[in-house]
RNA sequence: GGGCGCGUAGCUCAGCGGUAGAGCACUACGUUGACAUCGUAGUGGUCACAGGUUCAAUCCCUGUCGCGCCCA
């Protein structure tokens, strides 16, 4: 006997071992099934679970549940992602604590560091993802930095090298003066910094007294200026462009240049140009032919390029004496406050600065082009849909990628440098030796590049490189590439963008068919959850207190397409209760010797609320098929959720009360198999959205335990039910039935008739078909509408009068229902309630005539529009006369 | 400034041409042998606003207003 109630930490603990164990989650590569592939976007390895990986996570589990249920071989290649920045600097926090920095234990001792770091809490996050139930092919797991990984890293580098797709270029980078890296465009955030807009007055060069006036939100970076720049069209300064100014503090003659980047509407219309640190400064100072001129170290300090007075100073305290040596010279126009957007590193948080160094690039803008094309020939479907305009914006903007990084943990580039300056770019260093022998004439000393690459880099290999590229391994002929990517909009940029270019460039073929975008999950007010504002919900946190299966479920109902997900905490309450609502469910199945018969198949069911049910679940399954493959995965829950309890619970388990209490042996038979094999389909469709309790369920509810079940839940088959299984009749005639007991217990309900009263329930009017179903279900109707009696009387005028002076009438089909509920009955009340609903009915049948009554209505609206309307406007009019007709009868039975 | 999305019951949201829905919350009643983590019933909506298309608009189109996000 099931316990009195679900202990989900039991059950968790106790199946996962086990469906681990028995190879269920593994893919099969010499199955002759269909393939279905899911990439698992790999967390960072020494992170932990938070709310949008157990969102990502939960719906990837469902679809590989789902599929594998289908039949197919499925593969969820799972890993973890070695985030350069982001463990190095966990690494370097802990080193700081002890004073120590990596460069004080070089490259090689601070490596084994951060992977003795690695290897102490790498764990943590694939743990955590098995105590969500996740089930993916673990005995397959990889690492971002494992030694497959970096073969293919090294390979793709080369090759693009070759290729000319990735070159060594001096440009200005983001550099991030707290990390000491360049770091990518989109490595960069905004933000919004209260600031001031500094009015420099500039002497123009033998004019005495006669001053451009130039507006900056950088007044340091002047001491770089080597440009003045003016709008081609801007009449003020028409004389002044050829000429030039002498800077402040400086002394730098600098020329005055048109160019329309500047803007004649900002500030005075002109701006300094200081082309090392400003991108859009860069680009006029190119046109210009103008010098640029560096003037900030590593950290940002001004260096010895600007005059000694400030060198050393960092970027902060040279701007304040910047404008206070102005100021004393009177060079300073005015001073106004000022709100601006400044770029902040997004690991670091420090502004950063656009630095002149060697960096490598990728050409992405060449990469990027037969993943546009992908795209919009529908080769990769984005879902939802309008995320394409997304990834299509970007890629058609796309600027060179900096894919090389002044930190130690990664992917070490395969370049190495003759001792001048060339450049060796190899797999391995034998191979760069070998090509330095051959360019050089003899053996000569080479060194590797110090820098690693992007993270992003090896992430953009991930679903092909899992599988064993470069080689040619049976795995990637059979799984690449993979049928869907779940995961958040944020890294359509950082990742499916990069995966899409890679994977077209080398395997000549899209990484994926379908990218499914999820919502961010955000707390109950709509915030995005964050440490400083603290309303973080940790997902363990709720798997503690309401279960893994609640948890999934409220992360599963909640997401809809193109919508982000509130999260409350009632909500997982309420699906917590569900679980316990189907755990009771199968308790009193279970007490009902309801239990599964082996091959039962529910055909030729006698029993009209069976063949119900078996429509009702045939239906239900259609629903939640059509959801999942929709990716509507708040359709599939809801549907799981409205059949479990609304259908099955609240009415079958009711309805089958009398027969398995009653004496009629065979139908109570198929009713208890019927109820076994019901139950087995819901535990059978939950099972991807709740795998936990479904799976106890589907042990427990075997009287044989799991022994005597074909195989464990997990891997039974999804159900594809005949169509002879619906019925359309069973499912009218209990229609009527709850039709019929709604109305009853509504009008009990509005005449405050005490629970335990037992009132008569005549029909008259009762067309044949009506007593047949009246007395099919008599029984049933009885005792869910609490009725003393119920039956069809053929009454005389006055006999129907002493029925209505102590009754309530409703109608349903062509029948008028009449409850006794006693001689207390308020006549006045039910004379309202009657006349309330006929005034409801006429307004109706005035709003179908309107319809009926328009010409172009019945000429242009389809046959089917009208025939309903035609079919209400009757069904109304006959309730209305009966209504009528009570009333009547009413009025004379003071 | 450009782009995308969203304004539907008190709250969170489905629906997206043809009778306005769910869950939660709320109200009333309820210790009937599965379940109070429950049951039964009920209250609650000019579907943001204004135009247009259509026989018919919450749904399609245009505009306005509000909110959110992304990119400059």
């Amino acid at each position: 006997m099931l316990d009195k109630t679900y202990r989900p930490k039991d059950v968790e603990a106790r199946l996962y071992p086990i469906w681990e164990n028995s190879g269920a989650f593994a893919a099969d590569t010499g199955s002759g099934a269909l393939p279905y592939t899911i990439m698992m976007p790999p967390p960072n390895v020494t992170g932990s679970l938070h709310m949008g990986h157990a969102l990502n996570h939960t719906l990837q589990d469902i679809l590989v549940r789902y599929q594998r249920m289908r039949g197919l071989d499925v593969l969820w290649q799972p890993g973890t992602d070695h985030a350069g920045i982001a463990t190095q600097m966990v690494v370097e926090r802990q080193m700081a604590a002890e004073k120590l920095t990596r460069h004080d234990l070089g490259r090689d001792k601070f490596m084994e560091r951060v992977w003795a770091w690695k290897a102490l809490s790498g764990g943590t996050i694939t743990g955590q993802l098995r105590r969500l139930g996740a089930s993916p092919d673990w005995a397959k797991e990889r690492f971002t930095m494992d030694e497959g990984l970096n073969r293919a890293v090294r390979r793709v580098f080369v090759d693009l090298y070759k290729q000319g797709l990735i070159y060594r270029d001096k440009r200005l980078v983001n550099w991030d003066p707290k990390l000491h890296t360049a770091i990518s465009d989109l490595e960069v955030e905004q933000r919004e910094v209260r600031s001031h807009l500094w009015h420099f007055k500039y002497p123009i060069e033998g004019e005495a007294d006669r001053f451009i006036v130039v507006a900056t939100t950088r007044p340091e970076t002047m001491l770089g200026d080597t440009a003045v720049a003016v709008h081609p069209d801007d009449e003020r300064y028409q004389d002044l462009v050829g000429k030039f100014v002498v800077l402040p503090l400086v002394g730098r003659r600098i020329p005055i240049v048109a160019d329309s980047y500047a803007d004649p509407a900002t500030g005075s219309g002109a701006v300094k140009i200081t082309p090392a640190h400003d991108f859009n400064d860069f680009e006029v100072g190119k046109r210009a032919g103008v010098a640029a001129i560096n003037i900030l170290d590593r950290d940002a300090r001004i260096n010895d390029n600007a005059p000694a007075p400030y060198c050393g100073l960092d970027r902060y305290e040279a701007r304040k004496r910047v404008v206070a040596d102005l100021e004393a010279l009177g060079l300073v126009e005015k001073i106004e406050p000022h709100t601006h957007k400044v770029p902040h590193g997004d690991r670091s948080g420090v502004a950063i600065e656009p630095w002149l160094t060697d960096q490598w690039y990728v050409d992405a803008r060449t990469l990027a082009q037969p993943a546009i094309a992908a795209v919009e020939e529908g080769r990769t479907v984005f879902v939802p849909k309008h995320w394409e305009n997304t990834y299509f914006e970007w890629m058609r903007n796309i600027q060179p990628w900096c894919i090389s990084r002044q930190i130690w943990w990664g992917h070490q580039i395969p370049a190495w440098y003759g001792p001048d300056g060339r450049v060796f770019v190899e797999e391995t260093e034998a191979e760069a030796a070998a090509e330095a022998v051959k360019h050089y004439g003899s053996a000569t000393p080479i060194t590797r590049d110090e820098d690693v690459l992007d993270t992003w880099f090896s992430s953009a290999l991930w679903p092909f490189s899992t599988i064993g590229w470069p080689e040619e391994t049976a795995e990637l002929a059979r799984y690449y590439p993979s049928d869907t990517l779940v995961t958040g909009f944020d890294i359509i940029f950082f990742w499916v963008a990069r995966m899409m270019m890679m994977g077209l460039h080398f395997m000549k073929d899209v990484p994926f068919r379908t990218v499914y975008i999820h919502a961010l999950v955000r707390d109950e007010r709509g915030q995005k959850m964050s440490k400083s504002k603290g309303n973080i919900i940790d997902p363990l946190e709720l798997v503690d207190e309401y279960g893994t299966d609640a948890l999934r479920f409220t992360l599963t109902a909640l997401a809809a397409q193109g919508r982000d997900i509130k999260l409350a905490r009632n909500r997982v309450e309420g699906y917590r209760n569900f679980a316990t609502k189907l755990w009771n469910a199968a308790r009193y199945c279970q007490m009902n010797q309801c239990v599964t018969g082996q091959g039962f198949v529910p055909t030729g069911l006698v029993q009209t609320v069976n063949r119900w049910i078996v429509t009702e679940v045939v239906h239900a399954a259609d629903r939640v098929s059509a959801a999942l493959d929709a990716f509507k995965f708040n359709d599939a829950a809801n549907a799981l959720y409205q059949f479990t309890w609304g259908s099955f619970c609240d009415w079958y388990l009711e309805f089958t009360k009398p027969i398995l209490t009653g004496s009629d042996e065979a139908a109570k038979a198929e009713t208890r198999a019927t109820t076994a094999w019901v139950l087995d389909q819901i535990l059978v469709l939950l099972h991807p959205v709740m795998p936990y309790i479904t799976e106890e369920l589907w042990e427990q509810l075997s009287p044989g335990g799991i022994a005597a079940r074909p195989g464990r839940l997990m891997t039974s088959r999804w159900p594809v039910y005949d169509r002879l299984l619906v019925s359309a009749e069973a499912d009218a005639e209990m229609g009527w039935v709850i039709k019929v007991i709604s109305n009853v217990r509504t009008v009990r309900s509005e005449m405050n008739v005490p629970d335990k009263a037992e009132c008569p329930l005549y029909v008259y009017n009762a067309a044949p078909n009506t007593e047949a179903l009246m007395a099919r279900h008599h029984d049933v109707v009885r005792r869910l509408a609490k009725l003393a009696s119920f039956e069809a009387v053929q009454v005389a005028e006055n006999a129907q009068r002493k029925i209505a002076s102590g009754s309530v009438t409703f109608v349903v089909g062509e029948a008028t229902f009449a409850l006794q509920v006693g001689n207390s009955i308020d006549l006045n009340q039910e004379r309202a309630r009657l006349k309330k609903e006929i005034d409801r009915l006429i307004g109706e049948i005035a709003k179908v005539d309107k319809k009926l009554a328009n010409a172009e209505f019945m000429a242009k609206a389809p046959e089917e529009v009208v025939e309903e309307n035609h079919e209400r406007r009757a069904d109304a009019t006959a309730a209305v006369e009966k209504l009528k007709n009570a009333l009547a009868i009413l009025a004379t039975a003071e």
